[in-house]
DNA sequence: CTGAAAGCGCTAACAA
DNA sequence: TTGTTAGCGCTTTCAG
C-alpha cells in the first residue's frame, strides 16, 4: 500500500527540511555557503529519513573522472593471487584508481564479466573463458586486460609470462652451482583433465632428456602444500638420484620442503629446491625458498600500464606484452 | 586547439553511424530489436572512436540497485587481512554486492574515506581515525561499519572482538591440559608508542598474577614472523619456566615456532603454543598451530549483516555487535 | 526494426 | 546564505 520502497532522494529531504535541493547538496557534501544551522537541520532530516546518496547520480553530475578497475582471479585464498592483488592495488592507487575484486569461484565467468562491466571501467585478470568473442560481448564496451600463459588473442589486451626464457636462464645457473639431475613437481588443478602447463613445457625445453622425464604431477588446490608434500615423496621414490627439484609454485615447494625434512633430506645440501611465484611467504621458511619470481617483477607495472591505455580509449591496437620471471636466490638453491 | 579531450558519448557514435542514440544503446548492450547489420556497424564505429561507456550514466538511467562496499584495512600483505578479505568477498558476492578494497598505507585516512565515499555505498573496515565526527563528515552520508577492538562510538555501526570472554575460556582449557606458567608474546606496531592491546588486557585478566607479568612485546610488521622469533627467544630467556606461550597473532606464533625449533624446544611437548587469528596458514606449519580464531567464526557474517542494515538506510539506531573468538585446536597446544 | 521524448538523482553555474 | 536553471550520459517508455 504505502511507499513502494521508493528511493529517498535529496528532493525528499529538501521538502521535509523546507529548503532547496541545492542546499541539501551543500549540507551533505560539507560545502561552503550554508549556515551551520541549516546544515545541521538538513543532516538531521537526512539521517531521520535514512537517506543514502546515489553515487551514480552524483558522479554523473560532477562529470567525475574517477576510474575503477576490477581484478578477477581464481581465489583470493591463494597467496599468489592475494599478494598480486596487493601489488596491483598499490599500482592502482598510485594512479588514482579504485579497485574492486572478484573471483569466479562461485559464478559463471561470463555472468561475472557482465555484472562487472556495469560497475567498472576496465576488467583485468585471469580469465578462463576460451571464447574471446563471448568475452568481449559480455563486457559491453568495457576493456579487458587478460593475464594468461599463452596468448592466442587479437581482440583483447594481454600480458603473459615467458617461462621459456626464464627456464633457459634458470637451468644453466643451477648447473653452474652443481645441479645435474633435475626433476619437476608439476601441478594440475583438482578434478580436471591433465594438460601440460607452460611451465612444464618450458622445463622440458631447458633440461636434458633424462631430466625431462622426471616429472611428477600433483593435484594442487585447495591445499597445495599437502599436494607438494605428497608429490615430493613420490618424486624421490621414483627418481632417487634427483639433485634439484623445481616446483610448479612456491606453495608446492613449501610442501616439498616439509617432506624433505621428514625424510631427513637436507635442502639445499642434498637436494636443491626452487619454487615459482616469488611469494614473500617464501622468505620465512627454513631454509628460505629460492623462487622463479613473478611477484615483485615488472609484471605488475606492465599490467597497470596496459590497463592505463585500455582506460584511455586509445584508438591504438590491442597491446600484447610479455614478461620474463626472474630468480630470487634465497637459501634453498 | 582541437578536441579538448571531450568524452566520446553515444551521441557521437549515433551521429557518426547515422542512427539514433537509442540504437547505439541497443547495439552496445546486446539488446534485441536491432538488425545484425546495424549492430555490427555501430560496434565498429564505437571501437574506432574509442568509446568508453559511462557506468554512472547507465546505472543512473537504469535505476540500478547495484551495491558496492569498500573494505579498508591496514595492508593486504598481512595474511590476516587478506584471508578476511576473501571471507568477506564471499559474503558480499552472496548478497550481490561488489567489493572494492583499499588500504590506508599510503594515504591519510580521512582523504581515503572521502574518495571512497564518492564511489561506494558503504565503507567497512579497520579505521584508526579517533575523531568520529570527522569520519562521519568525510563519509558524506555514506554509512560506515567500523571494525574495532574497543568501541566507544555512538554514531557509527561497529563490530568488535570480545577477547575478555575468549581468554576467560581459553586459559582454563589450557590449564586442564596441564598448563601452569603462561606467557604472552605481545605485539606493538612498529615505531609507535606502546599501548597495551586489548588482547594483553584480556590475557592479564584471565591468568594468575605471576603469568600476568610474563609478557614480552615484539615490534611487529612488516615481518611479524621474525619479530615472533626474536620475541620468543627473549621470552624464554627471561621466563624460562614458561610452559605455555600465547602469541598476539598467528604470524608471531609462527616465528615463535621457528625459534623453538632452533632452541631444541619441543612444541607442544615442552612448551605449548597458541596463536590468534585462525589463519589457514597455521594448518601447514609443523606442528600445526592452535589458534584463537577470528577468521572462520561468525565475525564475517556479522560484518555482512550489519553492513546490510547500513545499506538499507534503515531508521534504526546504530548497530553494535560483539563476537567472541573461538579456539581451533590443532597440534601446537 | 528504428526513433522521439522523458527522465534517473545529483551538482555546477549562475542569480537573488 | 539561499534558490533557480541547466545539464551530466544513458536507458526507458512509447510511437512510428
Amino acid at each position: 500500500m504505502s511507499d513502494m520502497q521508493r528511493r529517498v532522494t535529496i528532493e525528499d529531504i529538501a521538502r521535509e527540511a523546507g529548503v532547496s535541493r541545492q542546499t541539501v547538496t551543500r549540507a551533505m557534501n560539507d560545502m561552503p555557503r550554508i549556515s551551520e544551522a541549516t546544515r545541521a537541520r538538513v543532516l538531521g532530516v537526512s539521517e531521520r529519513l535514512g537517506y543514502r546518496p546515489s553515487r551514480f547520480a552524483s558522479n554523473l553530475a560532477r562529470t567525475s573522472k574517477a576510474k575503477t578497475i576490477a581484478f578477477v582471479v581464481d581465489s583470493f585464498r591463494n597467496p599468489y593471487y592475494s599478494e598480486l592483488t596487493a601489488d596491483l592495488l598499490d599500482a592502482a592507487s598510485a594512479r588514482g584508481w579504485q579497485m574492486t575484486i572478484a573471483s569466479h569461484e562461485n559464478e559463471p565467468e561470463l555472468e561475472l564479466i557482465g555484472r562487472l562491466a556495469g560497475e567498472v571501467d576496465a576488467i583485468v585478470g585471469y580469465l578462463s573463458e576460451p571464447d574471446e568473442t563471448a568475452l568481449v560481448a559480455a563486457a559491453r564496451g568495457v576493456p579487458i586486460v587478460l593475464l594468461v600463459s599463452t596468448v592466442t588473442t587479437e581482440s583483447l589486451h594481454s600480458i603473459d609470462l615467458d617461462f621459456i626464457s626464464a627456464f633457459r636462464k634458470l637451468i644453466p645457473e643451477l648447473e653452474s652451482r652443481g645441479s645435474r639431475r633435475f626433476a619437476l613437481l608439476e601441478s594440475q588443478p583438482l578434478g580436471t583433465e591433465y594438460d601440460p602447463s607452460t611451465r612444464r613445457i618450458a622445463y622440458e625445453h631447458a633440461v636434458d632428456t633424462r631430466s625431462a622425464e622426471a616429472v611428477v604431477v600433483c593435484e594442487a588446490p585447495p591445499q597445495s602444500v599437502d599436494a607438494g608434500e605428497l608429490g615430493f615423496n613420490e618424486l624421490m621414490d621414483r627418481f632417487p638420484d634427483t639433485d634439484t627439484v623445481i616446483a610448479f609454485s612456491d606453495l608446492i615447494a613449501m610442501g616439498a620442503l616439509r617432506a624433505a625434512h621428514h625424510r631427513g633430506i637436507d635442502v639445499p645440501g642434498q637436494v636443491r629446491l626452487v619454487g615459482v611465484d616469488g611469494l614473500s611467504l617464501g622468505a620465512v621458511t627454513s631454509p628460505a625458498l629460492t623462487s622463479l619470481a613473478i611477484l615483485g617483477t615488472e609484471f605488475t607495472e606492465q599490467i597497470a600500464d596496459v590497463t592505463e591505455r585500455a582506460l584511455s580509449g586509445a584508438e591504438v591496437p590491442f597491446e600484447h606484452r610479455s614478461v620474463v620471471p626472474s630468480v630470487i636466490w634465497r637459501e634453498s638453491a
